[in-house]
DNA sequence: GCCAACGTTGGC
DNA sequence: GCCAACGTTGGC
């Protein structure tokens, strides 16, 4: 069983169609400056699987991503502190779950996204995924072959 | 654009 | 090691 998170960003700096367009490459995840998040990055494992949450403009999960690359140290860093996991798209969600969809959700209400509001990677738990997904019209099952 | 929440920094 | 000041995130 593959893990799962939630990874936000603002669509204005890096969106879920620019995800989309990097294709099989995917993309770095950098520019995360929180040790906390980047915790979250090094448990990752590949084939893990994340929400695409766009913060800010739109305050929705757009689609789902897979890991592609374990954490490693971003280029740009030179402090060494901090690190990137490498992501790719898996499926754009059939239907967009807002942030306040999941905040009615009385079954979300412990979601890290509700909870840690600032936290830019973080992880969902199993029932959490599966809730998500039937809001948005996505079915579990299908994700876990990839 | 404002501001609440929260993380980090730095003076003591 | 405490805590005030400051910076950033992100919802509204």
């Amino acid at each position: 069983m593959p893990g799962y998170w939630l990874m936000k960003s603002e669509p204005d700096a890096f969106s879920w169609d620019m995800l989309v367009a990097k294709g099989a490459q995917g993309e770095s995840w950098d520019g995360v400056r929180n040790y906390q998040a980047r915790n979250n990055m090094r448990a990752m494992k590949i084939g893990d699987l994340a929400f695409f949450y766009h913060s800010n403009e739109g305050k929705e999960i757009v689609g789902v991503c897979t890991i592609i690359a374990l954490a490693h140290p971003e280029a740009k860093d030179d402090s060494g502190t901090w690190e990137c996991v490498d992501v790719k798209a898996v499926v754009p969600m059939p239907r967009r779950v807002s942030l306040s969809d999941v905040k009615a959700n009385p079954k979300l209400e412990k979601m890290a996204l509700v909870t840690s509001m600032r936290l830019s990677v973080q992880p969902v738990k199993p029932d959490e995924w599966k809730e998500v997904c039937r809001m948005g019209g996505l079915d579990p099952k299908k994700l876990t072959a990839k």
